[in-house]
DNA sequence: TCTATTGATTAGAGCGCTCTAATCATGTAG
DNA sequence: CTACATGATTAGAGCGCTCTAATCAATAGA
């Protein structure tokens, strides 16, 4: 039952332990006859060579800590599948923990992960104070996703929400709306710099800013619409709604469909985040892109540049969103 | 930069790295004194113990590895979190790896997690051939979630398809349908023990199964729902649909509406999955839940009971689903 | 007073591997 | 024929920890 070991395949190859893990590694000065020799025996026995103790001895580790404040958000989910091809493709692993966006648990996870020494660690949207994020940038690599940080020893990857909105307002503006307001999602991930790039945007266009405060569920996407219908802005309803992020849209649908009101030919809605969710043909939501795994692949490229020690200043990845026009926008009708 | 070892403790305090070691494990017949002032050595260096060198030495694991097919699939992120939870709560690690649905690849996931030396395996939803899974038996304890096997080293967590099929059907029947028919899921997980609860459920009421070609996808929704009304069964047009999944519904909703058709009063609709989709005010779609987390913490539990070898004989786990009614289900119009 | 007994502590081997440095063949130049 | 590369192989230490068995101190029992 005993799983074999180097020593047992190097008993059987009639060779030594070393030579075993230099077939193992694949060096080279290695003679073809010893290296077949080795490599049946290994075959033989269904060697397979133990990542810990190979971790152990060469003072490196193939291990990437991934700390997901919530894995039931798709986006986080992209993201890590992101993360998991990137480091499949140079030969790292994941270990996984959830932070259920706790600081107490997030602190736990990140614990737990730095435990393993893994070469690095890649955070996702964490609400752990920067003095917690520092402290962990110590031990090792630290990428945050969805996060920004001005430490030196972190990168980050972020998508550029400013730009998202903006792209979200100018399609608007460039259908004819003019009275466009912003369902604003608070305190949440991202929604910062989205409320700012709406701002600016508005100005840009001369139009004037219409802010209701949000959060990123569909409940309160519809509570939001509720009230701009019972206590509308001056000037009247807005013709359209840039959404926090999807699921406010949809909420935001949800209230405008309930009092009549048509998507998009009364409203139009773009939402943020491009989830599943938005592609159904049954919704067809036109929203803001972020490319999630795209995100993933960035996080491990700056802990592997890291880990090599390619770079040593702290990079900053801000991603291009892009604007997915589907059926929930038009030009406004007269 | 080197992080502290134990010796580095040993040395600060004054003592043993076996003591140190003591300590750390918490092990009784250790004096206060000595405790304490271990603990304060390891606290000033910052030292926290290395889990690979821990587990090396031990011979024991306290990773559990766990390959999801697709983490895009909102379900497997789900039981993925209850692994967490549950595994957290055991002091058990997750190294997660995706498998994409391609035996190749979830092949070379499997071995890759295998290389860690896991406590066990989890598999969500695997396509590899038995034999593989058996292989990986051969190392160590192996779960399986919605999965089947008949392999002893093998536990499975299922939920009860036949039983959630039922539950719809009763459900339509109770509301007084008679003409309920099934968008099959073809050869996705979980598809066929669903077809065979609504054969039975159907033949139970004495009705007649209708069952049309479909697949887990809105798109496919939508096309088995066109072909339906080209083509309608004998009988007429049926007045419920029991969907292979969530998606699969909404996709069949989205169709209806097109043709005028209004859901729930011309055609109930009930879905499988109770995804984050189901719940949105805006769908409101009548489905059935199966207990995800659960799932996640009923397979942790079944490793670990293996692994403190508590239990040898294989255990199946069939998960009782519920049916969570909406608004996409009501009495047929007369 | 001497021996058990018990609890606290430690020496030292070893987990499965890598890595450095040493050893052992070969061949090749002087 | 020696000296010296050069390539192939191996001995042995050591990664950071745990675990067994041994040691040591202190108390209790005879």
């Amino acid at each position: 039952m005993a799983r074999p070991t180097m020593e047992d395949v190097a008993a059987k190859a009639g060779v030594s332990r070393a030579l075993v893990s230099l077939v193992m590694r694949n060096a080279p000065n290695v003679s073809d006859e010893r290296r077949t020799r080795v490599l049946c025996a290994a075959h033989a026995l269904g060697y397979e060579p133990h990542a810990m103790a190979r971790s152990l001895a060469s003072r490196t580790s193939t291990v990437l800590g991934v700390m997901v404040s919530d894995l039931r958000n798709a986006f986080f989910a992209d993201v890590v599948e992101g993360l998991d091809a990137a480091a499949e493709a140079a030969g790292f692993h994941l270990i996984l923990n959830t932070g259920g966006r706790s600081p107490a648990r997030e602190r736990a996870a990140l614990k737990s992960l730095l435990s393993f020494r893994p070469a690095g660690v890649i955070l996702l949207s964490p609400v752990v104070p920067a003095s917690a994020i520092e402290e962990a940038a110590a031990q090792g690599p630290v990428v945050l996703v969805s996060r920004t940080s001005r430490a030196a020893g972190v990168d980050t990857v972020n998508d550029d929400g400013e730009a998202g909105s903006a792209l979200a307002v100018d399609h608007l503006v460039s259908l004819g709306h003019r009275r466009i307001a912003h369902l604003d999602g608070g305190l949440a991930a991202g929604a910062a710099a989205r409320r700012r790039g709406y701002q600016q945007a508005m100005r840009r266009h001369r139009l004037h800013p219409i802010i209701v405060r949000s959060e990123h569920t569909d409940t309160a996407g519809e509570k939001a619409v509720h009230e701009l219908l019972s206590d509308p802005p001056q000037g009247g309803m807005p013709t359209a709604l840039v959404a926090g992020n999807d699921f406010n849209a949809v909420g935001a649908i949800s209230a405008l469909e309930e009092v009549g009101l048509r998507v998009p030919e009364d409203v139009s809605v773009v939402g943020y985040d491009n989830t599943s969710l938005a592609a159904l043909r049954h919704l067809s939501l036109t929203t803001v892109d972020q490319p999630r795994t795209e995100m993933g692949r960035l996080a491990v490229e700056a802990l592997l540049e890291r880990v090599r020690g390619e770079r040593a200043e702290p990079v900053r990845h801000l991603l291009h969103p892009s604007l997915v026009v589907r059926s929930t926008t038009a030009a406004p009708e007269r």
